[in-house]
DNA sequence: CCGTCCGATTCTAGCGCTGTAAATTCCGGA
DNA sequence: TCCGGAATTTACAGCGCTAGAATCGGACGG
């Protein structure tokens, strides 16, 4: 059987194909009977709207993506969640895209290779650079997420990476550890993530009249936890002499906890140890991870008002907003 | 300016609209001379095919939907990767959909919800019957993934659960434990996932002669890690007494590694512990898991070569199919 | 030199739905 | 009973693209 299209359901009620669509749309000016009497027809029928049809000839596909590298990071997992969450509450439907983290992935996704399928972009770039996502610049409304040196022409929602890493140094600080590493710098080409959460770093050691030592940043050659072992593994093998290792991200964390703990190092007794981005498998580590917990509904809630706007037509300055973060303390890190 | 439209190029190559079509489908007979000509329109007005006309005209969305109850469970987040990889292969992309493991999600999804906005659905449900599922059965091709009891109508796509059970739970009588416990059966309503895996771990147990005993069922109230650790540590401080304990999935283990260790029982020299399905995480926790791994690329490979059968047509009976698994043994049991 | 044949190109309908503008209906008031 | 204006419904023209039929044009054999 084929199809039941909006003119069946027209003929079917006897009216026109315009009031039926308005019934579907839950349209304003639609009489109370003739609500009724289209709806039986559509029950009858069992009519489902053609989004394909609706799509085109509103020129909205009802799409955004949400382009990063890797779901399987469990940060861009719950990201995706929490921005699939919201956008459903505005009719939006989330599609996710990754671009591997590769200079081609980004270029491919802004190169508006999603023109026509999706009616803007959430975009956390791994590599680009800011100045190349502007001059890429499509007719595709953009948000960026994230610490890019976002361009002045685009929106860009992130937390305050430098404070957020000054408070977390300070934290450790506080707990009467001075030698802080940090961890999960990228080996090759610092992002501009690493950069910010490596200034509030040295920021807060230097409240503290402590000189940051190069010796105690520790690269890592990809993000993940298997990277972070081998790389806390090997500077601990090569002599590192830490009482505190402040992790770019909650992965690094769970890599570096692995690390100490083959070494028979105590954590938090003899190294503190903390987190970023408040994954839940944070808190079921053991010892659970005292880290840095951005306010992922709020930054997915104002990136997403930011960029229906600009798909409403918004064409302002670039805005640039900060959601709130918190320090969220547990077990990696010793009581005060 | 207004968006360039396949008219467009069309005047500005001075041919008709379905020659530069042609081209830009790649399309046969068209003359090499009129590729060029055409392609120079196109560069020179920068054009881009608008997805929805094609869409519409075409029947085809280009999109499958990839529904199972929630990304950030680490195995879900794996199976998307896959899936998008491949399915990219075949010129789809994909949709994931969450239905946070509820009835009202579930069903909200067979009922042709996405109908005329995917082509087709990968589906691993959480708690809907096979039976429900086909009664709902809607137009649109499904495949499911898991082990839901499949109807008979409809594809699926699995690895051998039972027999993957007793293989881990083999390894581990294998290595001299006697006391084996099982975590992360539902507390409310068995899915048909963990009565699989259960069947297979008191084969295995009867097999070496043990008798099963409820009381070694450590029941979750969620899938979790952190509902693992409140009920294995429930069940520790109840008097559990054992000396390996399987595991439903990686998550419920991680989960399992921390009730254990924050209780002092040392892993695996006191209790072996075994996870399942081999997430990233699973090789660098402290100690890493034994896991079974599942053979994500030919389970995503079979799964989407089945739905774009059914996709392309295919009406026959219900094709229900197994992809490999092997064990992997780290840390967290014994070396024989 | 002409008729045939075949691949290259154009023509013409839609795909299913919505927005606009015009037509119709409905009411209270005169 | 009739009129004016507001509310409701209809007619119709696309949205951008593709498919199939129709047409064109040139090479080839006779």
């Amino acid at each position: 059987m084929a199809r039941v299209r909006l003119q069946d359901v027209a003929e079917r009620a006897g009216v026109s194909m315009k009031t039926v669509s308005n019934v579907v749309r839950d349209a304003p000016h639609v009489s109370e009977k003739m609500r009724e009497r289209v709806q039986r027809a559509i029950d009858e029928l069992g009519y489902r709207p053609n989004m394909m049809g609706r799509r085109l000839a509103t020129g909205r596909t009802g799409l955004v993506a949400l382009a990063f590298s890797d779901v399987s990071i469990p940060y861009f997992a719950e990201l995706s969640r929490v921005v699939s969450r919201i956008a459903l509450r505005h009719d939006y439907q989330v599609l996710i895209k990754e671009t591997e983290g590769t200079l081609e992935g980004e270029r491919s996704l802004v190169a508006n290779s999603e023109q026509g399928l999706v009616d803007g972009v959430l975009f956390q770039p791994s590599v680009m650079s800011s100045t190349e996502i502007a001059r890429h610049r499509t007719e595709l409304p953009i948000v960026l997420l994230g610490e890019t040196a976002a361009p002045l022409t685009m929106d860009r929602v992130m937390i305050e990476n430098v404070t957020a890493a000054r408070e977390v140094t300070e934290h450790v600080l506080a707990g009467g550890r001075r030698r802080v590493g940090f961890v999960g710098n990228e080996s090759s080409g610092l992002t501009e993530t690493s950069r910010q959460r490596i200034a509030g770093y040295q920021q807060a050691l230097e409240d503290h009249r402590l000189t940051p030592e190069p010796g105690l940043l520790i690269a890592t050659d990809e993000i993940s936890a298997a990277g972070a072992v081998r790389a806390v593994g090997a500077a601990l093998d090569g002599g590192l002499d830490v009482d505190a290792l402040v992790c770019r991200d909650d992965l690094a964390a769970i890599g570096t906890l692995r690390a100490l703990q083959e070494r028979g190092v105590r954590v938090p007794q003899d190294v503190a140890v903390t987190g970023w981005d408040d994954i839940r498998l944070s808190a079921v580590t053991f010892p659970s991870l005292t880290t840095v917990s951005p306010d992922l509904e709020a930054l997915a809630e104002r990136a997403l008002t930011l960029l229906l706007e600009r798909i409403d037509g918004y064409e302002g300055m670039g805005r640039h907003e900060t959601v709130s973060h918190r320090l969220v303390v547990r077990e990696s890190t010793p009581v005060l």
